[in-house]
RNA sequence: GCCCACGUGGUGGAAUUGGUAGACACGCUAGGUUCAGGACCUAGUGCUCGUUUAGGGCGUGGAGGUUCGAGUCCUCUCGUGGGCACCA
């Protein structure tokens, strides 16, 4: 019995596409459902079975919902700007567009294989002018807008200036990068350069010279969450951290509601203590401390009020402001070497020394306000200066690095905190009662620190704050291939906002992509950048984020070219009802996409306060890893390999462990993979610059197509090591999907990654359990057709045991869609099937409903099989099955009784009466009578559906 | 170092959320069948005691606790994975 899958899947997927079987519309009466897939970026080596993971769960969503009534939007789309394409140009020389393209329609053809139910009509790129016009559009309404704290939303910069205008900075409440304040007068006497930096203080989208993370390597600067351990996520190069003129956006000013509105969303409590943790919310209070015999004051932030009489000195950091001001004449050389040597280090550098102490005094003194006393002020970069005010008060006495500071430079320590009650607490941790500090004395650390944050307000030294360790993000590229940002600037480097009816401001085409020092490539353009009248254009372009941030909007209409999306088509979607796709965009994507839409929705474009009700985190599947070990140095001029088993015993520096391609490694995976003389071979032919090589085995040498053994042994073992990673490019075992679609169908591949496990799980790919779930396909198949293939559904009425296992599969199917658990679907399914089978089912009246419940994870067959059955129209334009809860109830149900726990006897009970009905108890007391005779019954707990439990 | 999540057979994983642990599948064992293929069918399969049977004991990383009852809740501990990392 052989099923003609690639028939099949030819014939509907032409089908759904000529009757547009999954176009949507927004003018549709039945309620709408969103679900949407993270669009990929589309690389060079194309889809692996890793990625479809997650997208086949969508899809499952999708097809129940829209056959349970819904109207759903499911569109797919691609983020095409970005350095890897760049860097692909860089050296190729092809133009990104034209690789971003080529990736597209590979990408989208792998797709179409797996069947997926697209509405491909709504198809959207990054890359497109039509559709980064609206990216360009949302960019300058962000630096049309700034944040007013008090009323909590964007208003126009309009508005900013005319209070300006009126009364200075009097009354404005704005998020700002630095404090400043002017009255009308002073506003108004400005040269419009010297207005446009005021602005520039207040924008949502701003340019300003900031410290940001610069990579050499990619010619470029990196937002935060770009960089990982110092280095570029993408490529792992270096980043050091440099002052430079940027674009940034002010996701600052929407910290508070970021991290508020988590609460109310559907997503894993990880997934919000990643965001919570990235935006870092933390309460205290600014405190000012008068530096001594200046007319100066040290603001810092500390979070522990309570512990200012324990404040012995001051550091600042290196690049603070007031660190050259106050430095003493006899400081001055050292405290300006430690600057320079301290700007030097690179990031990386200065995550590896953070045990270093180091440090230098500048000679000034600060009052310490509640005691008076003088305290040293110290320059040392375990401060940072993007964190608080650039400045603490060091308690040594209650913080380990200020401790270790003090120790180290000898400098006096003051206990604060008697934590004589709690023998195990550590110093910093918030238990114990205040000491040696005046009125604080005997106070428990909350009281301690209500109590200082009252006297420092009413003392006029400082007032109560929030600190959040979210940065701004930096929004400029120094590369080609992204959105040009739409700003044009004046002789005087006034930026100006490019019109609306200018946009799409477009990429010009350019075949020189090479990063050139701090700019990119697009200023080499002389006649592109002169705008004319005097104007030149911003030569960066945006980050990989931007077109990200607001493509799911897109969707809802992807043509308009009035507007980013028809207010109709907005109302009727309204937001994302289901997110699926990796835990990697915890900080990047989701971060910004957030801020984006309550951004728009500041501006009453949008309906919603968050685009993404309910988010999944699909696992990843990973691939296993096969390593060869090769000497370092060539060995008699020929490269060598070596066993990885005799590797173990030589030292690891000589070796280079190289990822192989592990189809030509023998039982790979495992512990004992190897190469035998075949795929020795083999791997020759996938690598020829091996043909000299030697390969030195457990049990002898090969070179050159010879195996010589040693001592007379035969056969070779040259052990490889196996490792379970990433599935990928470079580690030479990335599976395509469509390999596997071509063997066993798209159906099975579908529900083979389903039966894998909970989607939220990485698990690596393994083709052992395939053949599990193509044998059900196969017996699901023959419920339907004999063994000679033909056709015996039948009319017959089904028996009850029949409805029964249809109706009980129909109640958990539903169940477990609906809380996402696809693997127990399946089993489901093989269990149904193999009762079925016991049962000899040929009956429609089971067979019907079981095809449609199995279609949105079998797209295909249950295609054929409704077809087959005299179904009209496509099957996944039908009713979900709907169980009745009627068959379902046993006329008599048999419950343990139970004494203190312990089964006793059986008896039985009428369904419709609950057990929990006296009658039923009595009952259960006759039923066991001779066990209780003579003890007192203490209570009677009935489980229901369960048991009866008599406790003596 | 701090924060979070997770530990169930030989393997992937179920367990209606405190109610018969191990569904479903892989693998393995035995038997059957086949144009001999990595196909198909049937039965068995947590560990252990018991000659087979009947039956018993032990079992969800470890140690305690709450409860008539714990894989599930609480405390401690060990291990794995992830996030943050001089954040004052």
């Amino acid at each position: 019995m052989q099923i003609d899958y690639a028939s099949i899947e030819k014939k509907w997927k032409e089908r759904w596409e000529q009757d547009g079987v999954y176009r949507v519309s927004h003018d549709d009466p039945r309620p709408k459902y969103y679900v949407l897939d993270m669009f990929p970026y589309p690389s060079g080596s194309g889809l692996h079975v890793g990625h479809p993971l997650g997208y086949i769960a969508s899809d499952i969503v999708s097809r129940y919902k829209r056959m349970d009534g819904y109207n759903v939007l499911h569109p797919m789309g691609y983020d095409a700007f970005g350095l890897p394409a760049e860097q692909y140009a860089v050296q190729t020389g092809i133009h990104p567009a034209i690789s971003t393209e080529d990736n597209i329609n590979r990408y989208r053809n792998q797709l179409l294989n797996l069947g997926f139910s697209y509405d491909w009509s709504r198809e959207v790129k990054t890359c497109d002018p039509r559709f980064y016009k609206w990216t360009q559009w949302i960019f300058l309404q962000l630096f049309h807008h700034y944040y007013d704290t008090e009323r909590n939303t964007a208003r126009p910069v309009a508005e900013l200036i005319a209070s300006f205008e009126a009364n200075g900075t009097h009354g404005v409440h704005a998020a700002h990068s630095y404090e400043g304040t002017f009255d009308a007068t002073t506003w108004q006497a400005m040269t419009p350069k010297e207005q446009d930096d005021v602005l520039m203080n207040y924008r949502l989208a701003y340019r300003k010279i900031s410290y940001v993370n610069w990579c050499e390597a990619l010619g470029t600067v990196l937002a935060n969450d770009e960089v990982k351990d110092g280095v570029s996520e993408r490529g792992g190069y270096p980043v050091e951290r440099k002052a430079m003129l940027q674009w940034s956006l002010r996701i600052t000013a929407y910290a508070e509601r970021l991290l508020r509105d988590l609460d109310d969303l559907e997503w894993t409590d990880a997934m919000k203590t990643i965001q919570s943790n990235w935006i870092g919310r933390s309460e205290g209070a600014e405190v000012e401390f008068p530096v001594r015999g200046r007319d100066a004051s040290i603001r810092v932030f500390t979070t522990r009020p309570d512990t200012i009489f324990g404040a012995t000195f001051m550091v600042l950091a290196p690049e603070h402001p007031l660190v050259a001001e106050i430095t003493t004449p006899d400081q001055q050389l050292e405290v300006r070497a430690y600057q320079e040597q301290a700007a030097l280090r690179s990031e990386r550098e200065r995550i590896a020394d953070v045990k270093e102490i180091s440090g230098v005094f500048t000679g000034a003194f600060a009052v310490n306000p509640v005691t008076g006393r003088s305290i040293p002020v110290w320059a040392a970069d375990y401060v940072l200066m993007d964190y608080g005010t650039g400045a603490i008060m060091a308690v040594p006495g209650d913080d380990t690095r200020d401790g270790a500071f003090a120790r180290h430079f000898d400098l006096p320590i003051v206990e604060v905190i008697d934590r004589s009650a709690f023998p195990d607490a550590e110093v910093g941790d918030k238990v114990g009662t205040l000491q040696n500090s005046d009125f604080l004395n005997g106070m428990e650390i909350p009281e301690a620190i209500e109590a200082t944050l009252r006297h420092i307000e009413t003392q006029g030294l400082g007032v109560r704050t929030v600190q959040y360790k979210l940065r701004d993000a930096i929004y400029s590229r120094q590369r080609y291939w992204g959105e040009p940002i739409p700003i044009l600037y004046d002789q005087d480097g006034v930026a100006h906002a490019m019109d609306v009816q200018e946009l799409p401001h477009e990429l010009p085409m350019l075949d020189d992509f090479q990063p050139s020092g701090t700019s990119s490539p697009l200023a080499r353009l002389p006649e592109w950048v002169d705008a004319g009248n005097g104007m030149t254009r911003e030569t960066d372009t945006m980050p990989g984020y931007a077109g990200s941030s607001w493509y799911f909007l897109r969707y809802m209409d992807p043509y308009s070219d009035d507007v980013f999306a028809s207010p109709e088509a907005i109302a009727y979607w309204k937001d994302v009802d289901l997110y699926i796709g990796g835990t990697e965009h915890a900080v990047g994507h989701l971060m910004y996409s957030r801020f984006w839409h309550k951004f728009l929705y500041d501006k009453g474009l949008v309906p919603t306060v968050e685009p993404f009700r309910k988010l999944i985190n699909q696992g990843m599947i990973q691939g296993v890893i096969e390593y060869l070990y090769m000497y370092k140095e060539k060995v008699d001029g020929y490269t060598k390999f070596l066993c990885a088993r005799l590797a173990a015993q030589h030292p690891e520096e000589l070796f280079a462990r190289i990822p192989i391609l592990v189809t030509v490694v023998e039982n790979y995976g495992t512990p004992d993979s190897y190469l035998s003389t075949r795929s020795i071979e083999q791997l020759i032919a996938w690598r020829p610059e091996y043909e000299d090589a030697i390969f030195e085995c457990s049990k002898g040498v090969y070179h050159r197509g010879t195996f010589t053994p040693r001592d007379g042994a035969a056969g070779s073992h040259l052990y490889t090591d196996s490792e379970v990673g990433k599935m990928g490019k470079r580690y030479h075992n990335a599976v395509n999907p469509d390999t596997v679609v071509a063997e066993y169908g798209a159906d099975c591949f579908r529900m083979y990654e389903m039966f894998l496990g909970p989607i939220d799980q990485s698990k690596p790919w393994d083709t052992n359990n395939i053949d599990g779930v193509s044998r059900f396909i196969r017996r699901f198949w023959n419920l339907f057709h004999s063994d000679q293939d033909a056709w015996q559904v039948t009319e017959n009425e089904p028996s009850g045991e029949e409805l029964k296992i249809l109706h009980g599969t129909i109640k958990r199917v539903r169940e477990d869609i609906e809380r996402y658990s696809f693997n127990t679907c399946v089993s489901h399914f093989m269990t149904a099937t193999n009762e079925l089978k016991k049962l000899g089912t040929t009956s429609r009246a089971i067979l019907d409903p079981l095809v449609r419940l199995i279609a949105p994870f079998a797209p295909f067959i249950s295609e054929a099989l409704w077809e087959q059955l005299g179904g009209s129209g496509s099957v996944h334009l039908t009713d979900y099955p709907k169980f009745d809860a009627s068959l379902l109830i046993e006329s008599t149900i048999t419950y343990p009784v139970c004494i203190n726990g312990k089964k006793r006897t059986e008896a039985d009970f009428t369904a419709d009466a609950s057990p929990a009905d006296i009658e039923q108890v009595v009952l259960a007391l006759e039923a066991v009578q001779k066990w209780i005779d003579g003890k007192t019954v203490r209570k009677v707990i009935v489980v229901p559906k369960r048991m009866i439990n008599i406790v003596v």
